[in-house]
RNA sequence: GCCACCGUAGCUCAGCCGGUAGAGCAACGCACUCGUAAUGCGUAGGUCAGGAGUUCGAUUCUCCUCGGUGGCUCCA
């Protein structure tokens, strides 16, 4: 005899065993006709879903937020039966739901084609007019495997294989179709909103392992209404225009091309951003106890063997060879790093050594996974390796946390994304090693109250690592700080100190990058300020223009005042209008623009302008290199 | 690396079924000296990514190579 309690606290009770749909028609006829799906002791649930026992129920429409991962899972499901109906002899894999959408793998022979998609997407609409009823079946697994087995759906029979022992083998069924699937499911593909569109075709590897063949995955997006639909597919729009990479054509900040893959090329302006970067955490790591130093980017190969990168990582190194010896052009800073700590004897009182480089390094990444200055073949990081005791781990984890944020801060961001990687399965190093190592590290996040992801066994080989992520302009995560212990490679490469007393002790190596490569870290900052960087960054920070030929030994004038109070300023003394010359460095982003025409010269003042469109009205020269300063002041 | 798609002037793009290419912006020249997001007129500009093949003839069809895009895998 269950009672239900609804969401405004009433309750009702039945004397049979109820489902959130009679309980959403008791309550009126048009709940019922716009309910998705129940909800129980909040959980999401089918309408249909006997409910036996006292609960707290909830009746889904469009109207919540749980509706959309059931009517994207509901579109995955509908996708498929399209597929199969129009190209009989597809497998289908899996089909989830995902962020904004959802994904159906397939296995079929012949390639989808764009115009397959919309086929598809035609078909899809055909099925929601149909609105078949969605039912819930629980299968016995053997007779499950027979049934997938004998329609040539071998990939099911591997899912249903994988379906733990102890849980039901449930399949949903939607007219002459059906999938093995937990669910829950819309009551009917008629409640499947037509608000939908298929996106992009992919390969994906079975069960994401690259040893396995390769799917089709056909990706969409679906949401409650077609309004929300629209207003998804206008946020892609305003993402792709902050591309970094259209960004930096634009505003003519660097090119790549075919005859260096994966390598920039910076231009006057992106170089300018890219020193501006470079010199403010140079300041930094100063002010926080780094040495720099500066390491050969060509090293024999032998060094690389001892400190198992040549074994790790061989096929991704580049390489150059000169009178018989083999050199690897670095791809990584480390061992070049212990060298210098090795010159020399060490005691424990240098401890903790922090040793900083600009490193350019060099890696043969896959040709697939270039991207833009995301994912490059030279770039450059800001790497430093921490040697010191165990006992100073926490300590230096935790101050370099500090200055981690502190620098994000100053750049604009402060959606931090915290995982902490652990052992992998290819490693060197004890598990007792790793132990203390992983405990360091999670120590440190708990220390310091912040929120983390665990990914287990995406540690680096030589020690588990937290990394710090941001989002690009489309939502896509990249790593760019990263901080990660090691307790192998100073032994490996023979780094040692003396200690108080007197023996001979093994350095702890911390490898840490804040920024990570300055080449991706750039590429987010043009993302994330849409090409409108703060002051203290941008390559040109002000335009002084003229609108006559007549102000033209003004405009030199003032510029001329600017630039020796350090300031990145240009004239622009073209023959344009003004509304030209406005428009195009508004277009190139430029923060400030100053017009001097009679009226300025006579009154010895320009007239200044924001990028943003803002009149500032006309000031002084030093009331301009004022408001300058603070902007550099406040960074942001 | 794997799957799919793409590669036409400096940039953004058009070019149906094979008959050696066009627009806008930019560049250059001339006129205009102008007050806050595009002054007008004119000129010039391309081995249609590269290579091979089919064909009387290939930017267009086929194959290979290179590069890019979106995913997947990888990422010291």
């Amino acid at each position: 005899m269950p009672t239900i309690t609804l969401p405004d606290g009433s309750q009702r009770t039945y004397d049979h065993p109820v489902t959130p749909a009679e309980i959403a028609a008791d309550i009126g006829p048009g709940l019922a006709r716009a309910m998705l799906a129940g909800k129980v002791d909040g959980k999401v649930v089918d309408a249909d879903h006997p409910i036996d026992h006292d609960a707290e129920v909830a009746i889904v429409t469009d109207r919540d937020e749980e509706a959309l991962e059931l009517i994207r899972h509901d579109a995955a499901h509908v996708m498929a039966q399209a597929v199969q109906e129009l190209y009989p002899g597809t497998q289908v894999t899996i089909g989830p739901a995902i962020e904004d959408g959802f994904y159906y793998d397939f296995a079929r022979e012949e390639p989808f084609t764009p115009e397959d998609l919309k086929k598809i997407e035609d078909r899809m609409r055909e099925i929601v007019g149909r609105d078949l009823p969605i039912r819930r079946e629980v299968w016995d697994r053997e007779e499950a495997k027979k049934v997938f087995s004998e329609l040539g759906e071998h990939y099911k029979v591997e899912i249903i294989d994988a379906i733990p022992e102890d849980e039901p083998v449930t399949v949903y069924r939607q007219g002459d179709w059906f999938d093995v699937c937990r669910g829950p499911h819309l009551p009917s593909t008629g409640k499947l909103p037509k608000a939908f569109k298929l996106m992009k075709l992919a390969g994906a590897y079975w069960r994401g392992d690259s040893n396995n063949e390769m799917l089709q995955r056909i990706y969409g997006t679906a949401w409650r209404n077609k309004k929300e639909l629209k207003a998804y597919l206008h946020r892609l729009e305003e993402a792709e225009k902050r591309d970094h990479r259209k960004i930096g054509k634009a505003l003519d900040l660097f090119h790549t091309q075919e005859e260096a893959p994966g390598m920039v090329f910076w231009h006057d302006k992106g170089w300018q951003i890219y020193l501006t970067v470079q010199e403010y955490v140079r300041a930094k790591l100063r002010e926080h106890g780094y040495q720099e130093v500066h390491t050969p980017e060509i090293i024999d190969r032998s060094l690389w063997e001892k400190s198992g990168h040549w074994e790790k990582f061989g096929d991704m190194i580049f390489t150059t060879h000169s009178e018989h010896r083999d050199y690897a052009i670095k791809p990584m800073n480390c061992p070049a790093h212990v060298q210098i700590y090795n010159h020399g004897l060490r005691s424990y009182r240098d401890l903790p050594l922090r040793l900083a480089e600009f490193g350019s390094c060099h890696r043969n990444e896959p040709s697939g996974t270039l991207h833009g200055l995301m994912r490059v073949r030279n770039f450059v990081q800001d790497d430093a390796h921490i040697f010191c005791t165990e006992e100073q781990i926490l300590d230096e984890v935790s101050a370099f946390i500090d200055l981690l944020f502190e620098v994000y801060r100053d750049f604009g961001f402060d959606e931090v994304l915290i995982k902490l990687s652990t052992r992998p399965e290819k490693r060197v190093g004890s598990d007792e090693l790793w132990d203390k190592a992983e405990k360091a590290l999670a120590d440190a996040l708990e220390h310091k109250g912040l929120e983390w992801e665990l990914q287990p066994g995406e540690g680096a080989f030589y020690g588990p690592k937290i990394e710090f992520s941001l989002k690009d302009c489309l939502g896509r995560v990249w790593q760019l700080g990263t901080i990660q212990l090691d307790f192998s490679m100073p032994a490996r490469l023979g780094a040692h100190y003396i200690a108080e007393d007197n023996s001979k002790q093994v350095p702890v190596m911390l490898h840490r990058a804040i920024l990570g490569s300055l080449e991706r870290f750039i590429g987010i900052l043009l993302e994330h300020y849409a090409g409108a960087l703060p002051v203290w960054l941008s390559p040109v920070q002000a335009v002084v223009m003229n609108i006559t030929d007549k102000q033209a030994p003004y405009v030199e004038k003032v510029a001329e005042a600017l630039k020796k109070q350090g300031f990145r300023v240009q004239t622009d003394l073209r023959n344009e209008k003004i509304g030209f010359k406005i428009r195009e460095h508004t277009l190139q982003r430029v923060p400030y623009l100053l017009v001097t025409g009679d009226r300025e010269v006579e009154e010895g003042t320009v007239a200044v302008r924001t990028r943003s469109g803002e009149d500032l009205g006309a000031m002084s020269v030093e009331a301009f290199i004022e408001r300058l300063e603070q902007d550099l002041a406040e960074r942001n």
